[in-house]
DNA sequence: GATATTTATATGAAAAGGAATATATTATCG
DNA sequence: CGATAATATATTCCTTTTCATATAAATATC
Protein backbone atom coordinates (compact mmCIF):
# COMPACT_ATOMS: atom_id res chain seq x y z
CA UNK A 1 0.00 0.00 0.00
CA UNK A 2 0.64 3.64 0.10
CA UNK A 3 3.52 3.71 -2.67
CA UNK A 4 2.96 6.80 -3.58
CA UNK A 5 4.43 9.81 -1.47
CA UNK A 6 0.91 11.59 -0.93
CA UNK A 7 -0.74 8.39 0.54
CA UNK A 8 1.90 8.37 3.63
CA UNK A 9 1.81 12.08 4.06
CA UNK A 10 0.48 13.88 6.77
CA UNK A 11 -0.27 16.91 5.34
CA UNK A 12 -2.01 15.40 2.50
CA UNK A 13 -4.34 13.06 4.94
CA UNK A 14 -5.79 15.79 6.83
CA UNK A 15 -5.99 18.34 4.21
CA UNK A 16 -8.27 15.16 2.26
CA UNK A 17 -10.15 13.54 5.31
CA UNK A 18 -11.02 17.31 6.00
CA UNK A 19 -11.55 17.94 2.61
CA UNK A 20 -13.73 14.91 1.72
CA UNK A 21 -15.49 14.72 5.37
CA UNK A 22 -16.31 18.70 4.47
CA UNK A 23 -17.63 18.25 1.66
CA UNK A 24 -20.37 15.90 2.57
CA UNK A 25 -21.61 18.44 5.14
CA UNK A 26 -21.15 21.11 2.64
CA UNK A 27 -24.14 19.70 0.54
CA UNK A 28 -25.95 19.37 3.73
CA UNK A 29 -25.76 23.33 4.82
CA UNK A 30 -27.40 23.98 0.69
CA UNK A 31 -30.54 22.33 2.45
CA UNK A 32 -30.31 25.14 5.23
CA UNK A 33 -29.97 27.69 2.58
CA UNK A 34 -26.54 28.34 4.00
CA UNK A 35 -23.32 29.18 2.23
CA UNK A 36 -19.76 27.63 3.96
CA UNK A 37 -18.39 31.21 5.22
CA UNK A 38 -21.75 31.58 6.89
CA UNK A 39 -21.99 28.79 8.66
CA UNK A 40 -18.44 29.06 10.22
CA UNK A 41 -19.31 32.90 11.35
CA UNK A 42 -22.16 31.13 12.99
CA UNK A 43 -21.06 28.09 14.32
CA UNK A 44 -18.71 30.43 15.79
CA UNK A 45 -20.27 32.71 17.18
CA UNK A 46 -23.32 30.60 18.55
CA UNK A 47 -20.29 29.87 21.58
CA UNK A 48 -19.82 33.42 22.28
CA UNK A 49 -22.51 36.47 20.59
CA UNK A 50 -21.08 39.08 20.13
CA UNK A 51 -17.36 38.32 19.06
CA UNK A 52 -14.99 40.81 17.34
CA UNK A 53 -14.43 40.91 13.94
CA UNK A 54 -10.73 39.83 14.16
CA UNK A 55 -11.90 37.00 16.65
CA UNK A 56 -14.37 35.43 14.29
CA UNK A 57 -11.51 34.80 11.41
CA UNK A 58 -9.36 33.28 13.57
CA UNK A 59 -11.78 31.10 15.06
CA UNK A 60 -13.11 30.51 11.37
CA UNK A 61 -9.86 29.72 9.85
CA UNK A 62 -9.92 33.31 7.54
CA UNK A 63 -7.85 36.48 7.32
CA UNK A 64 -9.35 39.59 8.81
CA UNK A 65 -9.90 41.25 5.84
CA UNK A 66 -11.75 38.41 4.26
CA UNK A 67 -13.85 38.23 7.57
CA UNK A 68 -14.70 41.78 6.69
CA UNK A 69 -16.47 41.06 3.89
CA UNK A 70 -18.08 38.24 4.70
CA UNK A 71 -19.86 40.10 7.72
CA UNK A 72 -20.91 42.61 4.93
CA UNK A 73 -22.30 39.82 3.52
CA UNK A 74 -23.88 38.81 5.80
CA UNK A 75 -25.02 41.93 7.29
CA UNK A 76 -26.65 42.37 3.83
CA UNK A 77 -28.97 39.44 4.18
CA UNK A 78 -29.69 39.71 7.79
CA UNK A 79 -27.89 36.91 9.79
CA UNK A 80 -26.14 39.21 11.50
CA UNK A 81 -25.59 42.43 12.93
CA UNK A 82 -22.60 45.16 13.60
CA UNK A 83 -22.53 46.99 17.22
CA UNK A 84 -19.27 48.73 17.83
CA UNK A 85 -17.63 48.37 21.15
CA UNK A 86 -18.72 50.86 23.46
CA UNK A 87 -15.52 50.72 25.39
CA UNK A 88 -12.77 50.35 22.77
CA UNK A 89 -14.69 52.23 19.18
CA UNK A 90 -11.85 50.36 17.13
CA UNK A 91 -14.00 46.85 17.85
CA UNK A 92 -16.92 46.08 15.99
CA UNK A 93 -18.57 43.38 18.06
CA UNK A 94 -20.88 41.28 15.80
CA UNK A 95 -24.36 39.50 17.10
CA UNK A 96 -26.32 36.56 15.23
CA UNK A 97 -29.80 37.94 14.22
CA UNK A 98 -32.76 35.49 14.65
CA UNK A 99 -32.80 34.98 11.59
CA UNK A 100 -29.49 34.18 11.89
CA UNK A 101 -30.07 32.12 15.00
CA UNK A 102 -33.18 30.16 13.77
CA UNK A 103 -30.62 29.34 10.61
CA UNK A 104 -27.85 28.18 12.80
CA UNK A 105 -29.82 26.06 14.70
CA UNK A 106 -30.66 24.07 12.10
CA UNK A 107 -27.67 23.42 10.79
CA UNK A 108 -25.59 22.83 14.17
CA UNK A 109 -28.24 19.83 14.61
CA UNK A 110 -27.59 18.66 11.45
CA UNK A 111 -23.89 19.30 11.94
CA UNK A 112 -24.65 16.79 15.29
CA UNK A 113 -26.03 13.69 13.01
CA UNK A 114 -23.63 14.68 10.66
CA UNK A 115 -20.47 13.84 12.63
CA UNK A 116 -22.73 10.43 14.43
CA UNK A 117 -22.93 9.35 10.91
CA UNK A 118 -19.14 9.88 10.45
CA UNK A 119 -17.99 8.30 12.96
CA UNK A 120 -20.28 5.68 13.59
CA UNK A 121 -18.06 3.04 12.35
CA UNK A 122 -15.34 3.99 14.89
CA UNK A 123 -15.24 2.53 18.81
CA UNK A 124 -16.09 5.34 21.35
CA UNK A 125 -12.23 5.13 22.01
CA UNK A 126 -10.98 5.42 19.19
CA UNK A 127 -13.04 8.60 18.11
CA UNK A 128 -11.69 10.35 21.27
CA UNK A 129 -8.54 9.32 20.80
CA UNK A 130 -8.85 10.68 17.16
CA UNK A 131 -10.00 14.27 18.26
CA UNK A 132 -7.53 14.15 20.92
CA UNK A 133 -4.86 13.55 18.42
CA UNK A 134 -6.28 16.31 16.40
CA UNK A 135 -6.48 18.72 19.46
CA UNK A 136 -2.60 18.54 20.03
CA UNK A 137 -1.66 18.90 16.65
CA UNK A 138 -4.05 22.19 16.81
CA UNK A 139 -2.04 23.16 20.39
CA UNK A 140 1.50 22.33 19.57
CA UNK A 141 1.31 24.02 15.50
CA UNK A 142 -1.02 26.67 16.53
CA UNK A 143 -0.43 30.38 15.34
CA UNK A 144 2.96 31.47 16.81
CA UNK A 145 3.96 27.75 17.98
CA UNK A 146 6.89 28.03 15.80
CA UNK A 147 9.75 30.09 17.15
CA UNK A 148 13.26 30.97 15.69
CA UNK B 1 -12.66 22.15 28.76
CA UNK B 2 -14.54 22.17 25.32
CA UNK B 3 -17.81 24.23 26.47
CA UNK B 4 -17.45 25.39 23.11
CA UNK B 5 -19.02 23.71 20.53
CA UNK B 6 -16.08 23.44 18.15
CA UNK B 7 -13.80 22.30 20.33
CA UNK B 8 -14.87 18.86 20.22
CA UNK B 9 -16.87 19.32 16.48
CA UNK B 10 -14.84 16.60 14.32
CA UNK B 11 -14.81 18.76 11.09
CA UNK B 12 -13.61 22.00 12.57
CA UNK B 13 -10.93 20.04 14.43
CA UNK B 14 -9.95 18.55 11.13
CA UNK B 15 -10.10 21.27 9.44
CA UNK B 16 -8.51 23.40 11.71
CA UNK B 17 -5.40 20.69 12.71
CA UNK B 18 -5.06 20.60 8.78
CA UNK B 19 -4.72 24.76 8.33
CA UNK B 20 -2.67 25.32 11.20
CA UNK B 21 0.20 22.54 10.00
CA UNK B 22 -0.28 23.24 6.47
CA UNK B 23 0.15 27.24 6.97
CA UNK B 24 3.54 26.23 8.30
CA UNK B 25 4.47 23.87 5.62
CA UNK B 26 3.09 27.17 2.93
CA UNK B 27 5.88 29.21 4.80
CA UNK B 28 8.73 26.94 3.65
CA UNK B 29 7.39 26.56 -0.05
CA UNK B 30 8.31 30.31 -0.43
CA UNK B 31 11.90 29.75 0.08
CA UNK B 32 11.77 26.89 -3.00
CA UNK B 33 9.45 29.43 -4.85
CA UNK B 34 6.88 27.32 -5.15
CA UNK B 35 2.90 28.48 -4.88
CA UNK B 36 0.92 25.93 -2.81
CA UNK B 37 -1.25 24.78 -5.61
CA UNK B 38 1.97 24.26 -7.33
CA UNK B 39 3.58 22.25 -5.14
CA UNK B 40 0.40 20.37 -4.88
CA UNK B 41 0.34 19.44 -8.25
CA UNK B 42 4.14 18.53 -8.50
CA UNK B 43 3.79 16.55 -5.44
CA UNK B 44 1.12 14.61 -7.28
CA UNK B 45 2.98 14.44 -10.43
CA UNK B 46 6.10 13.06 -8.75
CA UNK B 47 4.17 9.86 -7.82
CA UNK B 48 3.06 9.14 -11.62
CA UNK B 49 4.26 11.84 -14.15
CA UNK B 50 1.70 12.10 -17.31
CA UNK B 51 -1.33 12.70 -15.38
CA UNK B 52 -4.36 13.63 -16.65
CA UNK B 53 -5.92 17.35 -15.60
CA UNK B 54 -8.70 15.57 -13.87
CA UNK B 55 -6.59 13.01 -11.97
CA UNK B 56 -4.67 15.76 -11.37
CA UNK B 57 -7.71 17.76 -9.86
CA UNK B 58 -8.82 14.69 -8.05
CA UNK B 59 -5.57 14.27 -5.86
CA UNK B 60 -4.99 17.95 -5.64
CA UNK B 61 -8.30 18.66 -4.23
CA UNK B 62 -9.42 21.13 -6.88
CA UNK B 63 -12.03 21.38 -9.24
CA UNK B 64 -11.25 20.55 -12.70
CA UNK B 65 -11.81 24.20 -14.37
CA UNK B 66 -9.63 25.37 -11.35
CA UNK B 67 -7.24 22.75 -12.40
CA UNK B 68 -7.06 23.85 -15.82
CA UNK B 69 -5.87 27.31 -15.05
CA UNK B 70 -3.59 25.83 -12.73
CA UNK B 71 -1.89 24.07 -14.79
CA UNK B 72 -2.10 26.78 -17.90
CA UNK B 73 -0.06 28.98 -15.09
CA UNK B 74 1.99 26.28 -14.51
CA UNK B 75 2.70 25.64 -18.23
CA UNK B 76 3.23 29.30 -18.25
CA UNK B 77 6.61 29.50 -16.11
CA UNK B 78 8.00 26.18 -17.23
CA UNK B 79 7.25 23.68 -14.69
CA UNK B 80 5.32 21.31 -16.23
CA UNK B 81 3.99 20.74 -20.03
CA UNK B 82 0.66 19.63 -21.56
CA UNK B 83 0.84 16.19 -24.17
CA UNK B 84 -2.37 14.86 -25.71
CA UNK B 85 -3.30 11.44 -25.35
CA UNK B 86 -2.22 9.28 -28.22
CA UNK B 87 -5.27 6.89 -27.77
CA UNK B 88 -7.78 9.23 -25.84
CA UNK B 89 -7.39 12.88 -27.98
CA UNK B 90 -9.69 14.39 -24.98
CA UNK B 91 -7.69 13.87 -22.75
CA UNK B 92 -4.09 15.75 -22.33
CA UNK B 93 -1.61 14.24 -19.98
CA UNK B 94 0.65 16.41 -17.41
CA UNK B 95 4.52 15.96 -17.53
CA UNK B 96 6.86 17.74 -15.12
CA UNK B 97 9.79 19.65 -16.55
CA UNK B 98 13.26 19.14 -15.12
CA UNK B 99 12.87 22.55 -14.23
CA UNK B 100 10.08 21.72 -12.24
CA UNK B 101 11.76 18.17 -11.01
CA UNK B 102 14.41 20.08 -10.02
CA UNK B 103 11.82 22.48 -7.73
CA UNK B 104 9.59 19.88 -6.34
CA UNK B 105 12.69 17.54 -5.31
CA UNK B 106 13.87 20.23 -3.08
CA UNK B 107 10.17 20.81 -1.86
CA UNK B 108 10.13 17.15 -1.15
CA UNK B 109 12.60 16.58 1.32
CA UNK B 110 11.53 19.52 2.94
CA UNK B 111 8.51 18.39 3.57
CA UNK B 112 9.56 14.97 4.73
CA UNK B 113 11.71 16.82 7.31
CA UNK B 114 8.82 18.86 8.42
CA UNK B 115 6.61 16.26 8.34
CA UNK B 116 9.30 14.31 11.14
CA UNK B 117 9.13 17.62 12.84
CA UNK B 118 5.28 17.64 12.96
CA UNK B 119 4.98 14.12 14.60
CA UNK B 120 8.50 14.58 16.56
CA UNK B 121 6.30 14.32 19.67
CA UNK B 122 4.28 11.40 19.04
CA UNK B 123 5.24 7.92 19.60
CA UNK B 124 6.10 5.81 16.37
CA UNK B 125 2.98 3.83 17.37
CA UNK B 126 0.66 6.83 18.16
CA UNK B 127 1.97 8.57 14.63
CA UNK B 128 1.05 5.58 12.73
CA UNK B 129 -2.49 5.05 14.31
CA UNK B 130 -3.24 8.70 13.18
CA UNK B 131 -2.54 8.05 9.48
CA UNK B 132 -4.84 4.86 9.64
CA UNK B 133 -8.00 6.41 11.11
CA UNK B 134 -7.17 9.80 8.52
CA UNK B 135 -6.82 7.22 5.32
CA UNK B 136 -9.80 5.29 6.60
CA UNK B 137 -12.03 8.45 7.13
CA UNK B 138 -10.97 9.15 3.11
CA UNK B 139 -11.91 5.85 2.46
CA UNK B 140 -15.15 5.66 3.98
CA UNK B 141 -15.99 9.46 3.58
CA UNK B 142 -14.67 10.05 -0.39
CA UNK B 143 -16.65 10.97 -3.10
CA UNK B 144 -19.32 8.66 -4.22
CA UNK B 145 -19.31 6.96 -0.62
CA UNK B 146 -22.89 9.38 0.03
CA UNK B 147 -24.79 6.40 -1.44
CA UNK B 148 -29.24 7.94 -1.84
C1' DG C 1 -23.12 3.54 -39.30
C1' DA C 2 -25.61 7.78 -37.94
C1' DT C 3 -27.41 9.90 -33.73
C1' DA C 4 -27.46 10.44 -28.90
C1' DT C 5 -24.86 10.17 -24.61
C1' DT C 6 -21.09 10.39 -21.96
C1' DT C 7 -16.48 11.85 -20.87
C1' DA C 8 -12.45 15.24 -20.81
C1' DT C 9 -10.83 19.70 -21.04
C1' DA C 10 -11.34 24.62 -21.81
C1' DT C 11 -13.54 29.14 -21.53
C1' DG C 12 -15.88 33.33 -19.76
C1' DA C 13 -18.21 36.11 -16.55
C1' DA C 14 -18.89 36.82 -11.82
C1' DA C 15 -17.63 36.04 -7.01
C1' DA C 16 -14.33 35.44 -3.64
C1' DG C 17 -9.87 35.73 -1.59
C1' DG C 18 -5.14 37.74 -0.61
C1' DA C 19 -1.54 41.27 0.15
C1' DA C 20 -0.66 45.69 1.14
C1' DT C 21 -2.19 49.63 3.11
C1' DA C 22 -5.44 53.31 4.79
C1' DT C 23 -8.14 54.98 8.64
C1' DA C 24 -9.49 55.38 13.23
C1' DT C 25 -8.79 54.54 17.97
C1' DT C 26 -6.16 53.35 21.98
C1' DA C 27 -1.83 52.52 24.54
C1' DT C 28 2.89 53.76 25.67
C1' DC C 29 6.66 56.58 26.91
C1' DG C 30 9.67 60.48 27.01
C1' DC D 1 0.72 66.36 27.65
C1' DG D 2 2.27 65.29 23.01
C1' DA D 3 4.43 62.30 19.86
C1' DT D 4 5.00 57.55 18.60
C1' DA D 5 3.76 52.95 18.43
C1' DA D 6 0.34 49.43 18.50
C1' DT D 7 -4.23 47.54 17.57
C1' DA D 8 -8.79 46.83 15.02
C1' DT D 9 -11.27 47.20 11.02
C1' DA D 10 -11.98 48.65 6.33
C1' DT D 11 -10.57 49.46 1.58
C1' DT D 12 -8.19 48.94 -2.81
C1' DC D 13 -6.28 46.48 -6.32
C1' DC D 14 -5.08 42.27 -8.23
C1' DT D 15 -5.08 37.24 -8.54
C1' DT D 16 -7.50 33.11 -8.14
C1' DT D 17 -11.54 30.29 -7.87
C1' DT D 18 -16.18 29.03 -9.00
C1' DC D 19 -20.27 28.05 -11.73
C1' DA D 20 -22.20 27.26 -15.79
C1' DT D 21 -21.41 26.00 -20.15
C1' DA D 22 -18.93 25.38 -24.58
C1' DT D 23 -16.12 22.41 -27.38
C1' DA D 24 -14.25 18.25 -28.74
C1' DA D 25 -13.65 13.35 -28.79
C1' DA D 26 -15.08 8.77 -27.62
C1' DT D 27 -18.62 5.41 -26.56
C1' DA D 28 -23.35 3.59 -26.68
C1' DT D 29 -27.70 2.85 -28.88
C1' DC D 30 -30.76 1.87 -32.31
Amino acid sequence: MADRFIDDYLLYLLSRASSEVSAQFHARLKVHGLQVPEWRVLASLSDGDGMTVGEIAMLALQRQPTMTKIIDRMTGSGLVERRQDENDRRKVRIFITQSGQRRVNEALADAKQHEKEVLADYAPAEAHQLKSILRALVDRNGAGTQED
